[in-house]
DNA sequence: CTTTCACTAGACCAAATAGTCTAAAAATAA
DNA sequence: TTATTTTTAGACTATTTGGTCTAGTGAAAG
């Protein structure tokens, strides 16, 4: 017996997979197909088309990817600082990440401008994300780690978007000694809001 | 009477604009070549293939297109940290590229992952870039502006990708205030290496 | 003037694309 | 079991894609 919607779950997976390496419109439908071993037909039924495929993969996949990738949860025992240290190690865990890049901005970068749709969904996750290091350094600032001056709504754009921007590099140019080497800067532009000197 | 090559480079300058905005694999030939009133056989008398097409626009448009936008000559009589003060102040000049982001990192975005002969002609002008960055670093340390404690081998990768990654959110989220305390970051850790304190 | 050659023009082609349709199979409910 | 619904299967279609081909045109060289 087969697993509830596991067609649906197969096709989200490779698309996903197929997506973040090639993008939108390098991917056709008919390779996605052939890797999930699965036929048009029962793609149709699940989804009306490319589009509403792609929309459900970045609603079910790619979203909660970038939660695992990015982790900015603050925790009780370690200081903030110390959290966005292991917010990083965390991502050099992935290797995807870095060779690959940031799967949501590499996706913004093809398609928001061009799509109202797509443009709102992958939007909406980058504000939730930027809203995650926000609430971080507020903690920070709360726990009087960090001087008042810093201004989590201003430091946190430019947070995600800086490490993005060096995540999604070309993968020739991409390193883990770069990516090291970024947010050592992160960390050293951090700490001039450090309250302990 | 016609200007030479005109057709050529009429060609040019449709593929930039429509590659710039569209990205690559939705741009198609046939729509460059209606915007540009040019029939498909002129086209391909002049280039081979779409692919050359674009690789031709890369040299003789988007390269020089990028040193327009960020201009890192150094000069005799202002400091290097107001060097970069004037290299920002350029770049918000050009409204395409606060909107619609850095032609460059985009197309590599899109293409270096899946194409080594676009790979290899990017990461050229990448590392072209983040050279000039370096050299103006370097200038500032000679000076004496700059302790020697900063290193523009690390920096500059840093200062290029920060910077591209703003500049190339969606349009949608991208704003010249964004953008401007975006550069105010990357300038309070620079100033971090400032001599004159 | 005439020959030559770079360029224009667009009809044409094969392959790939997203999407449709109908029939059968499998799972579920009665 | 039988009836009903969901899912699979893949042939088929219309359109668009990048690219070819051959005939014509215009300017310049002889």
């Amino acid at each position: 017996m087969k697993a509830k919607n596991s067609t649906r779950e197969k096709l989200l997976d490779i698309t996903f997979e197929e997506i973040y390496i090639h993008g939108y419109s390098a991917t056709s439908i008919g390779s996605i197909l052939t890797k999930a071993s699965v036929p048009k037909g029962s793609m149709y039924h699940h989804f009306d088309s490319k589009k509403s495929l792609v929309l459900a993969m970045i609603k079910e996949r790619l979203c909660p990817k970038m939660d695992i990738f990015f982790d900015f949860t603050p925790q009780e025992d370690i200081s903030i600082y110390q959290s966005f240290k292991n917010t990083f190690a965390n991502m050099t865990k992935h290797t995807l990440l870095i060779t690959h890049g940031c799967p949501l901005y590499r996706l913004m970068v093809e398609l928001s401008a061009s799509d109202k749709e797509f443009d709102i969904l992958l939007s909406l996750k980058y504000k939730d994300m930027t809203q995650g290091v926000e609430k971080l350094l507020q903690v920070g600032i709360d726990r009087g780690e960090f001087s008042s001056e810093l201004n989590p709504q201003t430091f946190a754009p430019f947070f995600i978007t800086s490490v993005w921007g060096v995540l999604s590099l070309a993968p020739s140019l991409s390193s883990p000694k770069l990516f090291l080497s970024h947010i050592k800067y992160i960390l050293l532009l951090l700490d001039n809001y450090s309250t302990q000197k």
